[in-house]
DNA sequence: AGTTAAACCTGGTTGC
DNA sequence: TGCAACCAGGTTTAAC
């Protein structure tokens, strides 16, 4: 679920509530992705420094007496949610990590477990470097240009379907906004990167970014899972030109919607409208 | 360098 | 109604 605008909309919801919290208490569920990595006395105790988002992770700095105490890096893979609780109260089953503060408690909700929360000394230290260190620019950087983003694509041969949905030329489309952007970019998901003109590669970064700020404005797309951290679903599923209308018109042209397949992934596009 | 599959999990939908 | 097959927002690793 959570791409970018997701992971965004998360973050502004954590962000203010819990900076200067204090972490009274850590309650761990069924194991995540990767273990937690440290013991819970290293977290008790610590205060939340202001939340920040690389790609679609979270990192939650610490702090202790004003010292750097590490963070925690948290990922909501397929279909992680966090929420603002009052107090944690009794977990549900799908509840696999508590974070309780002064200020009330964060709560990971993933039923299928492929999210993470990990421990990190530093987020320019392993693991969180690890991590971290394949992905490619924000799209929203402004130091990102169309042609940074073309000569990346000049040395890539998959396809810019695939390419997108690897993160390593621009970070944060999942398979629903690589579907969309690419629809409003109208470049067909088979293209071959690296033969992408200059012209189109800038389509594509512009319809990345309006793509990824309508979604945000909209509070992200909700398929079953996501919710912000006050129990909100996002609507900009509603608004999808092509992901999950495999044969439903083209709002742009009318032909209907095709479905193939791309890094394992199902990819919807609009063979009126999107060429090579 | 590429694609592909498998792995990690649960649950909803579809089809026989 | 039951059950099997398939699908789902992500990422990593291994294999061809």
């Amino acid at each position: 679920m959570p791409e970018l605008p997701e992971v965004e909309v998360t973050r502004q919801g954590i962000d203010e509530p819990l900076r200067g919290a204090r972490v009274l208490d850590v309650r761990l569920g069924k194991p995540l992705r990767w273990p937690l990595g440290c013991r819970r006395d290293r977290l008790v105790g610590t205060t939340v420094g202001p939340v920040l988002r690389r790609g679609k992770y979270l990192w939650l700095p610490l702090s202790r007496e004003g010292h750097p105490a590490g963070g925690l890096l948290m990922h909501l893979g397929m279909s992680g949610s966090l929420a603002l609780l009052a107090a944690p109260g009794e977990p549900g089953p799908h509840d696999h990590f508590d974070l309780s503060t002064d200020r009330g408690a964060l709560r990971l909700t993933d039923p299928r477990r492929f999210g993470a929360v990990v421990f990190s000394p530093a987020l320019d230290e392993p693991p969180a470097s690890r991590l971290l260190a394949r992905l490619g620019p924000e799209p929203f950087d402004p130091g990102l240009t169309a042609g940074a983003v073309h000569k990346a694509l000049r040395n890539r041969r998959a396809p810019i379907k695939a390419v997108l949905l690897a993160g390593e030329v621009v970070v944060g489309a999942g398979n629903i906004y690589a579907c969309e952007a690419l629809h409003r970019a109208g470049i067909h998901p088979g293209t071959r990167s690296d033969r992408l003109s200059a012209a189109r590669a800038a389509a594509l970064l512009d319809a990345l970014r309006q793509t990824l700020a309508r979604a945000l404005a909209l509070g992200g797309s909700t398929l079953r899972d996501f919710s912000d951290v006050h129990g909100a679903s996002g609507a900009f599923q509603a608004e999808a030109a092509v992901y999950g209308r495999a044969g439903l018109p083209c709002p742009r042209c009318g032909r209907p919607i095709r479905r193939a397949v791309h890094a394992g992934r199902s990819t919807y596009y609009c063979a009126g409208c999107q060429r090579r």
